[in-house]
DNA sequence: CGGCACGTTGAAGGATCTCAAGCTGAGTGG
DNA sequence: CCACTCAGCTTGAGATCCTTCAACGTGCCG
């Protein structure tokens, strides 16, 4: 495994652990039950600003999703990208803190804020995994930021292509990549310019194959290579 | 609040507030009790080390404390620089995902995990709070990013010290910064020279009065304004 | 067809990194 | 009291990388 390959190079281990997420494969249409409502939100909708008062959270089912946070010079930070049984916007605080945006279709499944206390008291199970998915938001936060403090933009972008590997690889290696060059380019904290030619200079190396836009196959042993050669 | 229920049902002597983010003067010396320790730190001194086992976690009575993850090419990252009043190390995970060192000479409380463990199956209340205090770890790592997706070092460095006005400012409006400014080039992704070119080139445009390296005084218009006009 | 969003590529300029040297203050030992 | 050491801080100069600005290409859609 990645990890162990990884480790024995006293590297840190990559960012396997992405936001609060569970397996897809355990991602199902859940039976309607009384707390939580499914919804669905269409390829560039907004589905709560940052500021609003955070009166739900959601998981998502399928599709995928931003976590942007505005900055005071216009530019933005996009803090994660959530995938099918990532949990989105859970928090205590009274109001969410970033805006998130749907990048494709989304199915989404809504909790109500004010049942969570509730339930955790009624259920330890749901107590105990809710506490979990938000401790690994919390390590993806911290991974996240071990790849912006990578100098080198192809660090970054070739660490970003690794935990896309971990967490969004298909059976037959594809990796889906839902997202633009320039939300890439604000999650990574670099210029979509930058990452298009960082882009170009992994696909000339053979480190990358991208036969179209939003749909690579990736050469793990070259890109970790590169991260060891930094 | 989170932080009543839990003091009034398994900590009869407040050992301050149960917050990721405590007032440093309402720090004390709890007695003692069956499931906490007080332990002390020497500056320099690892409090436990990232891959270890995760048997403790910890608050901070007095010092400070950085959390440091360290990166392939020899760097470091340090996610976190930790004041009284927080709390280190509280994830679900089996192993600690960071280094704690403490840059000061520290007192810290420690609690055994298990019993975490234990009291959130039987104790509704004490979920709700350690899900709280969760989830305002992750809020503060969001915002650590938005500092780093900063370009400018400078808007980097203001950010930085506009943060720490607002967490460990004293009466008198003094500032204590007892990490190094190696430190804070890790933290911010910056060499160490450029952090302290930018230190220099805030005193020079009067944003801060810094009579000793680590006690400064900031003009919070001037830094806004930084941040604004970038 | 035109408009538009997204992506790529080039060139120039600027910010940061690196390397290197010197400075300061604290601690130590003579 | 002084010289010495060492860690941390500052400053300089050059090289490197990234950003910015600009132009162009591509695919989609009305």
């Amino acid at each position: 495994m990645l990890q162990t390959a990884i480790q024995s190079r006293h590297i840190q281990a990559p960012p396997a652990a992405w936001s609060a997420r569970t397996a897809p494969n355990t991602v199902k249409t859940a039976p309607a039950r009384s707390f939580e409502t499914q919804l669905t939100v269409k390829a560039g909708e907004t589905i709560f600003h940052e500021g609003d008062e955070a009166l739900y959270f959601y998981k998502v089912l399928s599709g995928a999703v931003r976590l942007v946070k505005a900055v005071a010079d216009g530019h933005r930070q996009i803090c994660d990208f959530n995938l099918p049984g990532d949990l989105i916007g859970f928090s205590n605080a009274a109001e969410h803190e970033f805006t998130a945006e749907a990048i494709q279709d989304c199915t989404l499944m809504r909790y109500r804020r004010k049942d969570t206390n509730h339930l955790i008291r009624s259920d330890a199970a749901f107590a105990c995994e809710l506490q979990a998915l938000t401790a690994k938001g919390l390590s993806s936060a911290y991974a996240h930021m071990v790849r912006l403090c990578h100098r080198s933009a192809h660090d970054r972008l070739a660490w970003f292509l690794l935990a896309m590997s971990d967490r969004a690889e298909n059976d037959d290696g594809w990796i889906d990549l839902p997202m633009t060059r320039v939300d890439i380019a604000d999650y990574l904290g670099l210029a979509h310019e930058t990452v298009s030619r960082a882009f170009t200079q992994l696909k000339k190396s053979s480190a990358i194959v991208e036969p179209t836009l939003n749909r690579i196959k990736i050469d793990r042993v070259a890109l970790e290579d590169k991260l060891d050669a930094a």
